[in-house]
RNA sequence: GUGGCCGUAGCUCAAUGGUAGAGCUCCAGGUUGUGGUCCUGGCUGUUGCGGGUUCGAGUCCCGUCGGUCACCCCA
């Protein structure tokens, strides 16, 4: 038996360098203020049908439960964030500042960075419609990468503000229905040959020319938010991590003002992060209950996990955080079996006083056991025999030992940490 | 959903159409209570699965499942 398509095992070093990931995700997040929600994994389709473009239905993990019920595993928080808010709204001060770290699903063909499960920290601000919000969720997500030790020479945040483009086309007298269809020919602009693009845009009576002095204009001549957004970024000392770049509009439709992805540099890799401001989407997925400003961006594991493994100096972070996750604090070395239970005593002391404690289930051999301290990577080895109550305290790395009484042995432990500590 | 490449031991990979192997890992030893090296031994296979061609298929052909990469799409 393997896992499903998409599906992955998580063994100990996978959950260890998820597990890393993880806190500094939680840890950055509430530094910003935010605060952590959730929602069901499974939830009814109806939810991520209402909100506008269907398409993204045909990639829903769904199918029909027991009860007759149809319904999908989530393969994404906003539509349940945005029940949630417009349910309890009036019960939280604004902006609300919430974040959720969740596992989605889609159901899609596997790809380099693409899974049928996969995990995303959401971080999303509701009830504030100034660029202010903006630059804050901005300068959060940078925050977040360079909480892995990740620099602006590893990492770029390209932004946006898809109001830019409706005041082009506003300007050239063109109609704001049409704006969806001309974004999607902005979002291929890289990607598309330079004719085909030539083509689309005279439909709308615009050269290629002109767009690409449009491109070229600093942000603050853009429009829509971008001059207030470069300000606050730049008065945070953060300007260097963004590129202000017109042609990140994102694929979806609900997105209406400021815009964000963050791409590795060599863009060897996926977006690594992506979100964006949806004034509407609340109030659509409300049926109009509740009308709130809102921005949010969301980050995979599955990439960032990717990045983080390919860079040295994060790969070496992650490793390290591996170890640590895996090696006991002490090995207790039983050297004379009929000593097992004083030993089973000391090591449930030693366990009561938050020791990560590891010893042999059975007898074995002094050297074997030795061996499996270094193997586990414990740090300090307690050899227990005929000598009892006296032990010894050893020091793995540097073969340095000490004789000395078992009660003693946790307050010279604590000594020996406030010692590495202060080093 | 479409297409390219790839499926051999737990892992990395060998094997001209002719008896399925190596290294690593793992386990056990190397004589009384002290270590990653070293030495010896051991375990692990329906060659992804199912058909076909052949005296004979890991090898060639067809199908299927899985992996991987790209396209589409990307919440």
């Amino acid at each position: 038996m393997q896992t499903l398509p998409g599906f992955r095992d998580f063994y100990p070093a996978d959950c260890a360098a998820r597990r890393c990931v993880f806190d500094t995700w939680r840890e950055v997040a509430r530094r910003y203020g935010f605060v952590e929600m959730d929602g069901p994994t499974l939830e009814p389709v109806e939810l991520y049908k209402k909100k506008s473009g269907g398409e993204l239905v045909g990639q829903l993990f769904d199918f029909v439960d027991k009860g007759e019920r149809h319904v999908a595993l989530r393969p994404e928080m906003t539509p349940t964030l945005a029940r949630m808010v417009a349910a309890k709204e009036r019960e939280f001060k604004k902006p609300l500042k919430w974040f959720s770290i969740a596992n989605y699903f889609r159901y899609e063909k596997q790809q380099k960075g693409r899974l049928r499960e996969f995990t995303q920290l959401n971080c999303d601000l509701i009830g504030e419609a100034s660029p202010a919000a903006d630059a804050e969720m901005i300068a959060l997500a940078i925050d977040l990468m360079r909480g892995f030790g990740l620099g602006a020479e590893d990492f770029v945040v390209r932004v946006n503000d898809r109001n830019a483009w409706m005041q082009f086309l506003a300007a050239r007298n063109i109609a704001a229905e049409r704006a969806p269809d001309f974004l999607q020919i902005i979002d291929k602009l890289e990607r598309e040959e330079p004719g085909v693009t030539t083509k689309k845009l005279a439909d709308y009576n615009l050269t290629r020319v002109e767009l690409d002095d449009f491109l070229a204009r600093p942000p603050a001549e853009l429009g829509g938010a971008l001059g207030p957004l470069a300000a606050d970024l730049e008065a945070r000392g953060l300007r260097e991590f963004v590129e202000f770049d017109p042609k990140i509009v994102r694929g979806l439709a609900y997105y209406t003002g400021v815009v964000f992805e963050i791409f590795d540099r060599p863009r060897k890799f996926r977006a690594l992060a992506g979100g964006g401001r949806y004034d509407n989407l609340i109030a659509t997925l409300s049926d109009n209950a509740v009308d709130l400003p809102a921005l949010g961006f969301a980050v995979g594991d599955v990439v960032l996990l990717e990045l983080l493994r390919a860079l040295p100096h994060t790969a070496a972070k992650l490793a390290a955080a591996t170890r640590a996750a895996g090696s006991p604090e002490l090995y207790v070395v039983i050297a004379d079996e009929t000593f097992r239970p004083q030993a089973l005593g000391l090591i449930r002391a030693l366990r009561d006083a938050g020791r990560r404690v590891d010893f042999s289930l059975t007898a074995a051999k002094v050297g074997k056991q030795f061996q499996t301290a270094e193997t586990l990577g414990a740090t300090h080895a307690v050899v227990l025999g005929a000598e009892w109550p006296q032990v010894k305290l050893k020091t793995l790395a540097t073969r340095a030992e000490e004789t000395l009484s078992h009660i003693e042995l946790p307050a010279r432990l604590s000594r020996s940490n406030a010692a590495a500590r202060a080093t």
